[in-house]
RNA sequence: GGAGGGAUGGCUGAGUGGCUAAAAGCGACGGUCUUGAAAACCGUUGUGUCCACACCAUGGGCACCGGGGGUUCGAAUCCCCCUCCCUCCGCCA
């Protein structure tokens, strides 16, 4: 049972019009990524498509010209079979431009879908994580007067982490929670949500965990990083690398109206990652799992206010970690470091006292027009009329797995227990303490 | 899993081979009327793409009636495949 192919891969990825009047403009951008496109190819390629299209339509017109004429002559019971003999040769030429079109835009598409998204212009040029500025920093580091310890050790001799039984029932990147650890997580989901719906305003979604191939290709992980998803079998599902994919693709193929724009939604649900070409990176603990539980933040937003959304976004994201008290710094991705859809990245990242350093916590994007174009979301302006792409945004807000981390590592006492921060209390029936 | 019925514009819903981008109603927008509003009446009201123009506006062509393919001079309409929805039966958390 595969699912009905893409019917909306006409639409081009980026408009190919305005790549061609800003085409310095363009270069310039995707230099930011350490990337030279060579566009000379779509752009023959595309003035190939229109040579076609012209003849086609033309012999189009004639056909459609003949066959009003046909009618008029069958109802006046006149013959037409001198013309109809003429339209037989038409037919076939038109068949011939048609397959030729399909081939040219096929020729298109997969070059549209293959190159990223353009950098918005603060995007810093550079190569790696390295680079990447950092505009913000927020609280302190905890002064601990031991030897803090990593969580995979906090939480394997607080009994509330096992993952030596996660490898044996599934594999490595698999744990198991038990105790208080699977009630600090689910506390985690159920506080992240309170907050975002409560006091930011977004609706809560609670999505399918799998989706379909056209969702994937949506939002942009299709075609080019299908190994990082898992697929299910003999279906045209994957689970969700983050729910970002169902619930972008909630309002693809749809015009929306201008005066419900921004939509602000918040969606808890596991994620699942094949972590392809990561081996060896990140084997101990909760760091990189191939099913991690996420709490997301997805806006849909008119272009001229996007780029405001993803600074509140980014804050609403930041809040977790400031009602939890834990120290953070938010960087803002370099060219290089950028997703391949994004044309603007937040990092927040979380610090780890048991392993000294900082680790991504939050990755909050503007995808400008982007995923709309693959998606085909767009909007209604309320005075003109005039149907535009929106612009799509999301950021973890927070990823939970991480967040347990976190509070393991910056709330462990000398005692080797640890402490419940304040604003969690409530979430986990009144406990204070973990061992 | 078995048997049937559906999918048409923002919505409801006509349309079984040419006169249909598509009736009618609703909604929305503009106008007349009114002190204002309602009612009534008149008008407008899909998306994409290509061409003309430097752009917008405008004009013209082409495509689109769930998706793909076929028959035909001509398809919303006939045939095949797929997806989704509904009803009944069976099974099931």
């Amino acid at each position: 049972m595969i699912g009905a192919p893409p019917h909306y891969e006409e639409l081009n990825m980026l408009d190919i019009r305005v790549i061609r009047q800003n085409i310095d403009a363009v270069l310039e951008r995707m230099a930011l990524r350490g990337q030279d496109i060579d566009f000379a190819e779509l752009f023959a390629a595309d003035d190939k498509r229109k040579e076609i299209l012209l003849s086609l339509e033309a012999l189009r017109k004639e056909r459609n010209t003949v066959s009003k004429e046909v009618g008029e002559r069958k109802k006046n019971k006149q013959s037409a079979d001198d013309i109809i003999g003429k339209m037989g040769f038409v037919g076939e030429e038109i068949r011939r431009y048609e397959e030729d079109l399909r081939l040219a835009e096929e020729q298109i598409s997969s070059f549209m879908l293959s190159i990223p998204n353009i950098p918005h212009s603060s995007v810093v040029k550079g190569t790696s994580a390295e680079e990447n500025p950092v505009v913000k920093s927020w609280g302190e580091k905890p002064l601990l007067n031991f030897a803090p310890k990593p969580h995979w050790e906090i939480g394997e001799s607080l009994n509330i982490l096992d993952f030596a039984r996660g490898a044996k029932i599934a594999g490595a990147r698999f744990t198991l929670y038990r105790g208080a650890g699977a009630l600090l997580e689910r506390a985690l989901i159920n506080f992240m949500l309170d907050l975002h719906t409560k006091e930011h305003g977004y609706t809560e979604i609670l999505p399918p965990f799998m989706a379909n191939s056209d969702s994937l290709r949506g939002t942009g992980q299709l075609p080019k990083f299908a190994e990082d998803l898992f697929k299910v079998e003999k279906t045209d599902y994957y689970l969700i690398p983050t729910a970002e994919v169902p619930v972008t693709n909630m309002h693809r193929e749809e015009i929306l109206a201008e005066k419900d724009l921004p939509l602000c939604y918040v969606a808890y649900s596991p994620c699942f990652r094949a972590e392809a070409g990561s081996y060896g990176k990140d084997t101990r603990g909760l760091i990189r799992q191939h099913q991690f539980n996420k709490v997301e933040l997805v806006k849909f937003a008119k272009p001229e206010t996007s780029y405001d959304e993803l600074e509140k976004l980014t804050l609403n994201a930041e809040s977790v970690l400031q009602r939890l008290g834990i120290h953070y710094r938010v960087v803002s991705l370099c060219g290089g470091d950028l997703g391949f859809s994004s044309a603007k990245t937040y990092d927040i990242e979380v610090w780890l006292p048991g392993q000294n350093l900082y680790r991504e916590i939050s990755s909050c994007s503007n995808f400008d027009d982007f995923q709309a174009r693959r998606a085909s979301i767009r909007y209604k302006r309320d005075d003109n009329q005039k149907v535009e792409f929106v612009h799509t945004l999301n950021g973890s807000g927070l990823a939970i797995g991480r967040t347990v981390v976190a509070v393991l590592e910056n709330y462990q006492q000398a005692d080797g227990t640890v402490v419940i921060p304040e604003a969690l209390v409530p979430y986990v029936g009144g406990l204070k303490k973990i061992g």
